[in-house]
DNA sequence: TGCGCCCACTGCAAAGTTGCAGTGTGTGTA
DNA sequence: TACACACACTGCAACTTTGCAGTGGGCGCA
């Protein structure tokens, strides 16, 4: 059994450059996904056994459950997402300039950028849950709850006398969050997510316009 | 700054087999001891400090004195000694064999064997504290006191109307050990503890006795 | 000499991990 | 069917690490 726990310093300078203990439990949040990603990749998901997982991040099984309700959550990469961050309250509040598809468009990059979990384990997260329906119904029930959550964000923002609902706006939201993910894993990584954001919106936009 | 852990799996069959939670001490200990050898060979005692020890090693400064009393002693791995090993207690109590130096011979193995760091770490150790004469200051003070602890023992061992008194069979086992840890160390580890305090004995008798 | 700073080291409370002894459910087996 | 067993998951107490706010000593510098 042999660890290897990443703790990368926070390099922006405006940040408060995480503290160690903040910076370890991503290190063992990441690594949990990581060892839950080879072994089911390589056995399945029903062969592989929390303990296992464990085993193989050097933690004990208790400490697992610390970090995710369920063995599918870990697939999954499931984790209480960052609908209290900066950006979501600026969203809310009418920021950061005003338009709402600029804004949105904002929102989206920020989900992607902060994302507590890396782009790659997100991608093989959804490769193995592609291969596995139960992971995939959890997956999407995962996401419904969270379009719940949007939507109450969004209605914060439009109030009641919105020309739109909070629904269709939330449900446009978390598909253009998708969609720029696939097209930024797509793209290897490469460039930053504003700018598949807005390539997304462009491409998006001719469709409709046509 | 990236750590690795090395969490390794106690073989044998009858041990009790380390839990978790002692191997990660022994891993965090360990990965201590040999941040400040990279960092002192490199730089020199008074030029790292404790704060930079425990970057290297991906834990809090406080972590660090919860293991070492003193910068100084994870330079030389000073670390409570397993006086009270279920070794040290069989020879207390007249074991293994019954012969005293055969006993003797048993007990400065263990040592060697269950020293609670790695015998490479010893090494380095001394070399560093071979430059260093606070370093030999300490390690010395630190024998004087533990060659108490082994008086104390074999007081237990002979009772009072023995024929030598404990403090020269304390020196003597004290002696053995470094001897054969000397030659283990020549050896590049080669072989085991017994073999080695074997040979050295012998030669020690043949030296004595022409 | 006095002042400021760095650094070793400590005490304490809060946060996190681990061990352990469960419960409940599914599954194979006599 | 009944039993055993493996495994997901929980509650809780014990233990460990961490953050933080110190204290005190040494050292450069005005």
């Amino acid at each position: 059994m042999c660890v290897k726990l990443h703790l990368v310093q926070n390099s922006s300078v405006d940040e408060p450059a995480l503290g160690l203990r903040e910076r370890k439990k991503r290190a063992r949040r990441e690594a949990l996904i990581d060892a839950t990603h080879r072994l089911v990749a390589e056995h399945g998901l029903d062969a592989v056994t929390v303990e296992a997982i464990c085993e193989e991040a050097g933690v004990s099984a208790r400490t697992f459950f610390n970090y995710f309700e369920t063995k599918d959550d870990a697939v999954l990469g499931h984790t209480p997402w960052p609908l209290d961050s900066a950006a979501t309250e600026e969203f809310a509040t009418g920021g950061p300039t005003g338009n709402l598809l600029a804004d949105l468009q904002a929102l989206v990059s920020s989900f992607l950028t902060d994302a507590p979990i890396g782009r790659q384990r997100v991608a093989r997260a959804l490769e193995l849950a592609a291969k596995e329906p139960r992971l995939l119904a959890r997956h999407l029930a995962w996401m419904e709850q969270h379009k719940g959550q949007l939507s109450a964000l969004i209605e914060r923002r439009l109030g009641d006398d919105a020309p739109y609902s909070s629904e269709i706006v939330g449900s446009t939201l978390l598909f253009l969050t998708h969609a720029t993910f696939l097209r930024w894993d797509a793209a290897g990584g490469a460039g930053t997510a504003d700018e598949h954001v807005s390539a997304v919106v462009a491409d998006l936009r001719s469709i409709l316009t046509d």
